[in-house]
DNA sequence: TTAATATATGCTTATCTGCGCATATATTAT
DNA sequence: ATAATATATGCGCAGATAAGCATATATTAA
């Protein structure tokens, strides 16, 4: 993909949000814990995850039935300074999401974490 | 327009060139110059400029029939960042737009320009 | 005044694209 | 094996938009 055409990508809302969040914390995160953070649907995520990868701004790493998602490393000057000042908008709905988006991180490393059906999250009991 | 806004706004390949002649060269440019760097129409032209003077990334000026569009100053870090990035980005196309633009503008300079019809630049001879 | 030039703007059309939905595939848990 | 979960993808629709065209307005030249 040319360059350029990586603000055709980012001109996208909902991509312009999920790549925020993977670009500020730098964490790996799967598609459905993408979800919870964006709150939107499955397909989109999954869409828009898959996009960002295609642009090259987006690096993925299969586990099991996980797709995990992760800011690539850049040595390109545009990518850099372009991150930085994707870095330097704010914006509520930003904060929104890393919020519900740290959340649901942290309940994965505490393996709290069995399943989500429509945002929610549910943890195993027994 | 919101920040975030301003991708969608660069993600067209006609107004990314035409910003990017701008912020490289910082020139004052007429409509009708932007379409001889540009080889565009100037129906074209003359929304994409409205598009970028809307956006807040181009300002403009009358001058008797002649509409001068230049890059606005900005203080806000994230134009500030974004517009170093486009400065980073490489391309033919746009070697071969700042070619025709720079040759333009030193003729207008000259007071040799008088009118342009099809992209085509005549001279006034008497 | 008349003609030419510079710019702006409706209107239409074709294309693009994001979303919703259904569904397929793969992996894991029971 | 069966069910549940995670992810991917094809299809159709609706909304957005870039380009082409015609034309309107304003300014300058002859």
């Amino acid at each position: 993909m040319k360059q350029e055409e990586i603000f055709k990508i980012l001109s996208d809302k909902t991509r312009l949000r999920i790549y925020k969040i993977l670009l500020e914390t730098k964490i790996e995160a799967a598609v459905c814990e993408v979800m919870t953070a964006v709150q939107c649907t499955q397909y989109n995520i999954s869409k828009h995850l898959r996009l960002l990868h295609f642009a090259g701004l987006l690096q993925e790493r299969k586990n099991g039935r996980w797709v995990f998602y992760s800011v690539a490393d850049s040595k390109n000057k545009f990518i850099i300074q372009l991150n930085k000042a994707i870095k330097s908008l704010k914006n509520e709905i930003y904060k929104q999401d890393l919020k519900r988006f740290k959340l649901r991180i942290k309940m994965r490393k505490n393996n709290k974490i069995q399943f989500c059906v429509d945002n929610k999250l549910f943890r195993k009991v027994s």
